[in-house]
DNA sequence: AAAAAATGAGTTATAAATAGATCATAATGT
DNA sequence: ACATTATGATCTATTTATAACTCATTTTTT
């Protein structure tokens, strides 16, 4: 017996999953691109884009996004230079956690 | 010679997986929560949450959704809910064109 | 109405991702 | 300063997704 890991979802991704693959079926429709086209442009193969179409869990984040992308649905309706600027501003926002979110400060350290 | 395949990404998709690997790392840390932690309720090894964070495009959708749910990183800003009414609306608007989106339209078909 | 094209579904071989180790280093807590 | 915990990175066995068929059905085109 192979051992049957079997991972689950909350519903949440699971409808958001489901909402992303709707959203791009109906994109490439309004587009009148063919599957084959869409898979072709993607690098990936035809019973792939069905699956992301169909909302299954298990497909490559990857291959995904780039679906979404040549048919037109923005995950975060944004240029990709806006991405580039929100990807710094995330990092920055990082850099202050890091080193300690101080549970409980005393004094002040040596900030400022 | 195992003969590489190799897949691409466009611009906009690795950034895109950037972001939300970087926004996940952000909501994780502010919520002080360790990375043993997220992956144990996402159910995935560490190792897979970090190359999530790294934004690693070649990872599980459901994995990455999965996890983007539990530190608190809504992809669609919506409730569960609120997502099934727009899953239930994309069908709809899927349903309309399906049967031929005539490429030509002569007269006024049957939009309101 | 017939021909052509697109889709949905299922199968299999193969390539690749994942879990689960281990280890070094860094961060945190006491 | 020391002990503890978290992280980053790398390796291997195994599970799993993927490409590439095939075929039935549906849709579109002519």
């Amino acid at each position: 017996m192979p051992k049957v890991t079997a991972r689950t979802y909350s519903r949440y991704s699971l409808e958001a999953i489901t909402l992303l693959g709707k959203l791009i079926r109906a994109a490439r429709k309004e587009r009148k691109m063919t599957a084959q086209e869409v898979a072709d442009r993607a690098g990936i193969s035809r019973g792939l884009l069905q699956r992301i179409e169909k909302g299954d869990p298990k497909c490559e984040l990857g291959a995904t996004f780039e679906v979404a992308t040549i048919v037109g649905v923005k995950l975060f309706d944004a240029e990709a230079t806006t991405l580039t600027k929100h990807i710094r501003q995330t990092e920055d926002k990082l850099a202050l956690l890091p080193k300690s979110v101080r549970k409980k400060v005393k004094v002040a350290d040596d900030d400022f």
